[in-house]
RNA sequence: GGGCGCUUAGCUCAGUUGGUCAGAGCGCCGCCCUUACAAGGCGGAGGCCACAAGUUCAAGUCUUGUAGCGCCCACCA
């Protein structure tokens, strides 16, 4: 076997394989095909993106549904493509001018845009060839970008049709600001941090008498925008100061005492510093009251201005600093002490996020949530794991408008212009529309662009050229299942599921599988802006695709967050490796065969191995099928593994070595037949999961006649060929061979060294018809069984399924080793017996459990007893 | 403050609807370079399934409570 290696070298096959079937137009979905479609969109990755292992496991995912679906003739379509992800892109952009520098405020709007895209097309996309490493079996003809024309042009009209109905609407408000991409950003983009900071108590003294009230905040340069004090109006302490005015300090300004319910009399002093401009509570208070509205920052949230001179255009942290130092000097400052509180954090910026009062594009989400919670309500939609409804019922529950303008560049502008010199508020000043104004010179289109998700939420009709209407998008449209992390249930499930009813009044997708969120050891997850997800490249370079692929499905459970280590890539590494050798040993011994045999043409010659083998592929079949429609693939993969290491390379192959070596040449070929047959049935179970590897390996137990695995049925499971009969008899077989191995390793026989194996049984078919087996495996020279067999003198002994094993010792034997091991076993045993008595015992049990559970209760009793009688006396004879 | 999840072998975890002596990988111990595979083979040690109560003939599995850990959501200065 000169071309198959001992050691398993992924590097040789991998990319030979991937542009074989790239060059064989495998991937390609046509959406003329008589076949039904199975489709899938890729969640986007971000243009800016390299691989991480948390896309590893999700496009594996995606892959094993469309391979196995392809395999199941289905119209397998999996579109692939990348997201524009303004605010990311924007940074990076930035960074670039920065190197070169070039000063964002020196070019225009299309200037930039051009740097953009030079870059974009430097340096992004590097993941969509990473995808390709993976082996992905991506319909690439079909890559989009969220930047492209056409998808473009629908993120357009979607955001006009949403216009015209009266859904789009422009506000002026308080936004959550992102300082460093001087950005307004979603609800969703800001995360909120528990922080250690402090609680400052500041004393604003009365106008016009004598006293003052005491104010406390964790913010106190916000206090130049202040606008009032609010008390309670129910605090007897405070109540008679409502209408009264303060003196601000530091400022020359003199604003009111209001009464207003928000204020918690328990917390604090009980009153409370308003900034209507910078907080969202006081905003409220603001508006209740009519107090002023004062901004008193800059885009980069430096002071403005608004406040007094010394304070301008220091940083907010700066002039916290500055301003506790001068209300400290002037007697202001009563106290401060320790105090966790949340801050929100952007998302991006990773900075605290600023509220910041501007004027904003917003999109109302009541009335497109109401549709979408139903489907999911009435399982139109299905969420795996399930408990992921509760979220996402909460949030639409709660849902509050979407604003959808970012002051960036990179993104789909607003197609939104205004009349040139005219105000803008009155709306025949305003133009909506996809292709702009006819008359463009006399309108100016509005700056900004929409935030990136108002763009990805169309992606499943988007990337069909929506609203064109194609045949691609009847045939492709809804999609069967959306693959992504939980981490984006608002930002993009929801969502997409609100455009899909909105748009094509039909769900996106019919089942959402949410994948395991990667950690590193220390529990946090895994991301490229931490720095702890290893470069999955690297690690295909080290243990192969294959191996990367199997390992990752195989430690991440459904709904469960994973401990990754780079370590745990062994298992996969190592199952490929032994894959790789058990078709080796098959390839080596079934060179005689001219042709791949039928199994018909030996399958009445079959005897309990090669039934038994036969019998449990097929509960593998029919149990991958199940894990896999349930999405459960660690443990689909799990029982494949289990399958190919224990049932067939441990017992079966082993097994059939007596046949290969032997000179019965009937017995060789049905061995030989089975062997290939299964093996061919293992690398089409296993094809979706570890592509490279079963490919390279089919062409080796092909048909002439048969095409690459790729397109190979998947297999079926067949009732008929379940044995249980094979399965019982084989199971106890497995555990004379067992039994007799341990007792070897346990009285130290040489692993070289046969024994001989006395058996006293009453019924010998076992011992008599599987004689060679025994031996075989066991090491044994002869073996004689009888029922008045008595037990030859130093000898070990184990007792299974009513069979007495003796295994002559002379001289090897210790007696003292040989009682321990039979009192362990014994005392292991009249545990269980007990228990088992115990529950026979109960006369409720024998009324109410199910007979089967009952006899099988009996007969377990029967069988203990049995072994216990017969330990006894053969403990007995040892003293 | 609300919601969700987790707690099973030294470590990382499986265990789908309650019912075969509780499983795997890694690690550990012993023996083996046996002509598919030392990335391997054979054998073995190791667990009151977090704790408590309940439902049931029967609980790792269902219910409730307790403790610890984690995540998500929420405007208390």
């Amino acid at each position: 076997m000169e071309n198959l290696k001992k050691i398993f070298s992924p590097e040789l096959i991998e990319k030979q394989w991937y542009s074989y079937w790239l060059k064989k137009g495998y991937f390609r979905a046509s959406s003329d095909s008589e076949k039904s479609p199975y489709t899938i969109v890729i969640p986007p990755p971000n243009v800016t993106g390299i691989l991480t292992m948390g896309h590893v496991l999700n496009a594996t995912i995606q892959d094993v549904l469309i391979r196995k679906s392809r395999m199941e003739g289905y119209e397998a379509c999996w579109i692939p493509g990348t997201d524009h992800a303004s605010i990311a892109t924007e940074a990076k952009v930035m960074t670039m001018l920065q190197e070169k520098n070039i000063k964002k405020e020196d070019l225009t709007r299309n200037e930039f845009l051009n740097h953009a895209w030079d870059w974009k097309e430097k340096y992004g996309g590097i993941i969509i060839q990473q995808l390709k490493k993976l082996g992905c079996s991506c319909d690439w003809e079909r890559e989009s970008f969220t930047m492209d024309a056409e998808y473009s042009r629908a993120v357009l009209e979607a955001f006009v049709k949403l216009y015209e109905k009266g859904l789009i609407y422009r506000g002026h408000r308080l936004v959550n600001w992102c300082p460093v991409s001087q950005s307004a950003i979603s609800d969703e983009e800001v995360i909120h941090k528990e922080m250690q900071g402090k609680l400052w108590t500041i004393r604003y003294p009365l106008n016009g008498e004598d006293g003052a009230i005491e104010v406390a905040t964790t913010r106190p340069e916000t206090m130049l925008g202040d606008t009032g004090v609010a008390v309670n109006p129910q605090d007897d302490r405070y109540k008679k100061y409502i209408g009264k005015t303060i003196n601000l300090p530091l400022t020359n300004r003199v604003i009111p005492i209001v009464g207003d319910e928000f204020v918690d009399p328990e917390f604090g002093t009980g009153c409370v510093k308003v900034t209507p401009g910078h907080d969202p509570n006081d905003f409220e208070i603001g508006k209740r009251h009519n107090l002023d509205f004062i901004n008193i920052m800059n885009p980069d949230a430096s002071l403005n201005e608004n406040v007094i001179d010394k304070y301008r255009n220091l940083s907010r942290e700066k002039a916290r600093e500055k301003i506790l130092e001068e209300l400290n000097d002037k007697g202001f400052l009563v106290n401060q002490k320790p105090y966790i509180h949340n801050v929100g954090f952007s998302e991006r910026g990773s900075v605290p996020i600023e509220y910041y009062l501007s004027e904003q594009w917003y999109l109302k989400m009541k009335t497109l949530a109401e549709p979408a919670l139903k489907v999911v309500e009435e399982g139109d939609i299905n969420f795996h794991p399930s408990h992921w409804v509760k979220t996402y019922n909460h949030w639409m529950k709660n849902i509050k408008d979407w604003c959808i303008s970012r002051q960036l560049i990179w993104g789909h502008q607003i197609p939104v212009w205004y009349k040139k010199g005219e105000n803008s508020n009155l709306p025949e000043n305003i133009h909506v529309s996809v292709n702009g104004p006819d008359d463009p010179e006399n309108w100016e289109q509005d700056e900004d662009v929409l935030d990136t998700w108002a763009s990805s939420w169309i992606w499943p009709f988007g990337v069909h050229d929506w609203p064109q209407k194609s045949r691609d998008l009847e045939a492709f449209y809804p999609t069967t299942v959306l693959v992504t992390g939980p981490d984006i249930i608002f930002f993009w499930v929801a969502r997409m599921i609100m455009a899909g009813k909105e748009f094509m009044g039909e769900i996106p997708f019919k089942d959402v599988y949410f994948t395991s969120i990667l950690r590193d050891e220390k529990g946090r997850k895994l991301s490229k802006s931490l720095g702890n997800s290893p470069d999955p490249l690297d690690l295909i370079d080290q243990y192969g695709a294959d191996a990367i692929r199997f390992s990752i499905l195989m430690i991440s459970p459904q709904g469960m967050d994973v401990l990754f280590s780079p370590e745990r890539m062994e298992l996969g590494r190592n199952f490929m490796n032994k894959l790789w050798n058990a078709a080796r040993f098959v390839k080596m011994n079934t060179s005689s065969l001219e042709t791949i045999p039928e199994l018909g043409e030996v399958e009445h010659e079959f005897q309990l191995p090669e039934k038994w083998i036969t019998s449990r592929l097929h509960i593998t079949i029919q149990n991958v099928n199940r894990h896999i429609n349930n999405f459960r693939f660690n443990e689909a993969v799990k029982t494949i593994y289990d399958f190919t290491w224990s049932d067939y390379c441990d017992w079966m192959i082993e097994i059939s070595k007596i046949s290969l070596y032997g000179d019965d040449l009937n017995r060789k070929k049905c061995v030989q037949t089975v062997a290939v047959s299964i093996l061919r049935q293992v690398l089409c179970l296993l094809h979706p999961f570890a592509p490279f590897i079963t490919e390279e390996l089919w062409h080796h137990f092909k048909t002439s006649d048969e095409g690459d695995i790729i397109k190979t049925p998947w297999p079926v499971h067949d009732k008929n060929k379940i044995d249980s009969d094979a399965e019982q008899t084989m199971t106890v077989l497995q555990e004379v061979i067992t039994s007799v191995r341990s007792i070897r390793s346990s009285m130290g026989v040489s692993p070289g060294k046969k024994a001989d194996l006395v058996i006293r049984v009453k019924d010998g078919f076992l011992a008599k018809n599987y004689e060679y087996i025994i031996k075989f495996l066991g090491g044994i020279s002869s073996i004689q069984s009888g029922e008045n067999i008595s037990k030859p003198p130093n000898s070990a002994t184990a007792v299974v399924k009513g069979m007495e094993l003796f295994i002559p010792l002379e001289g090897l034997i210790d007696v003292n080793l040989e009682k321990e091991r039979l009192e362990k076993r014994k005392q292991e045993l009249t545990r269980h017996y007990e228990s088992v008595q115990r529950t026979l015992k109960n006369k409720k049990f024998l009324e109410k459990a199910p007979p089967p559970v009952v006899e099988n209760e009996k007969k377990k009793l029967e069988e203990m007893n049995l072994e216990l009688e017969k330990l006894t006396s053969n403990l007995e004879m040892l003293n």
